[in-house]
RNA sequence: GGUGGAAUGGCCGAGUGGUCAAUGGCAACAGACUGUAAAUCUGUCGACGGGAGUCUACCAUGGUUCAAAUCCAUGUUCCACCA
């Protein structure tokens, strides 16, 4: 049920394509997966999503364990069922939410004691939970449970992270073999280690051992530079098997997408096109608008006429502005929207070039285009 | 006509002699956001100056006082109640 071919390879840089076959589809890779932690991509309907063309998307274990609950969730016949989309969907194992909310729990090598984020109420977390908790999911992709480091860390401090992550890989996946339905669902493992080159390739082979069918660099885009990000993978471009989809995880910052690509990442996934959008921060093929600027408030032409969404098809960056300044729904989703239709997209064009053999000219033209600071684009 | 009350920075609204260029909130302007505790958070928000600071400000005018958004007088406008 699950396959991964590559299709075509960029001569000059780490870049593929491939087909990542699913018991759900086939997923075109480079991918960008956007992030429906709460059985929704915030604000959009799976049609929506079909139709800017997601393949994939994300789903959370611990956020959907809260609520609605496993037993919900299995009552529904499953995660796909329950939100209505039949594409594949890959689950986060609540890895990052052992990151994310840090204070609220105490991690030791057995398990993470976590403090509900609602109601403070106690529960245990651990690779064990995590594969019962996806197995309800019934995702196409699982993760392992994971431990993220935020960065700067000490060495100490990531390698401690790293060991553990590389515990609970191996018990993820034993627990996993025996107790998920392996032919309707991969796990994927998590190489940890910061930004740190040693720890990395110990994580890296230490993950690789233990065997999966798909492998995530998780641990960045978490307060390290872009440099450091890109050295990162290319250090693990050396070392992970190329006949297995690699994961960066967390990374949707349209030129990190691009820099992952040609480092040989197939896939990506961030909650960055839809908070942005509802916060009206967008991206577009010049770079970064913040469409709340009062300089859109009369400018009555397409946010990118470039771009083949729904929104810049049919509003002005004025409407938008002002939809935004108001805090209406209707923003929101018509930013999201947008913003989704523009990174899926980055992957697809992506793809295109690679396929085509012209990568490297592809990456060079859109850095070229697209300005990292929002005030020098129009 | 009578009696009582109120007038504060773009708006609402604290403040009742010095610690007040004046709490808050909103609006506005800008910034942040990367496996979602986020339709959130942060900063700025009288003028000039890099800053120390200077100036102009709490309806108007006049006064009391070393010192007034705060006290007094008069006026203006608004509100409530009574006729």
């Amino acid at each position: 049920m699950f396959e991964f071919n590559i299709i075509a390879e960029c001569s000059r840089t780490g870049a593929r394509a491939g087909e990542l076959t699913t018991p759900h589809g086939i997923i075109n890779t480079p991918v960008f997966m956007p992030v429906g932690t709460l059985a929704t991509v915030k604000s959009m309907s799976s049609r929506e999503l079909e139709e800017i063309n997601s393949q994939i998307i994300l789903g959370n274990t611990y956020h959907l364990y809260l609520r609605p609950g496993s037993e919900i969730i299995s009552k529904a016949g499953g995660l796909h069922k329950f939100m209505n989309w039949s594409r594949p969907i890959l689950t986060d194992s609540g890895g990052f939410q052992v990151f994310s909310l840090a204070k609220l729990q105490k991690i030791t090598d057995e398990n993470v004691i976590c403090r509900s984020h609602i109601d403070g109420s106690l529960l245990i977390m651990s690779p064990e939970w995590s594969m019962d908790m996806q197995r309800v999911l019934a995702s196409d992709i699982a993760m392992c449970f994971d431990q993220c480091s935020e960065l700067p860390a000490t060495h100490e401090k990531l390698e401690e992270a790293l060991n553990r992550t590389t515990l609970w890989a191996e018990r993820s996946k034993e627990y996993f073999l025996s107790h998920n339905d392996v032919n309707n669902q991969a796990l994927f493992g998590i190489i940890q280690g910061g930004t740190c080159d040693d720890l990395r390739e110990r994580s890296a082979h230490e993950i690789i051992n233990i065997g999966f069918p798909g492998y995530a660099i998780g641990g960045l885009s978490v307060g390290e530079s872009h440099e450091a990000m890109y050295h990162t993978l290319d250090i693990l471009n050396n070392i992970m098997p190329p006949n297995k989809p690699r994961y960066l995880m967390g990374v949707g910052y349209p030129l990190n997408i691009i820099e992952g690509i040609a480092r040989g990442v197939d896939m990506f996934d961030c909650v960055m096109p839809t908070r942005n959008g509802r916060n009206g921060t967008l991206f577009i093929s010049s770079g970064r608008v913040n469409i709340k600027n009062k300089n859109n408030a009369e400018d009555f032409t397409s946010l990118d006429p470039e771009c083949d969404c729904y929104t810049c098809r049919n509003f002005t960056r004025a409407y938008l502005r002002h939809l935004s300044m108001c805090g209406e729904i209707l923003g929101a989703r018509l930013c999201s929207w947008h913003n989704l239709r523009f990174t899926v997209r980055i992957a697809e064009q992506a793809r295109e070039a690679i396929i085509a053999g012209k990568f490297p000219e592809f990456l060079e033209r859109f850095n070229a285009k697209f300005h990292d600071n929002p005030q020098t684009q129009n």
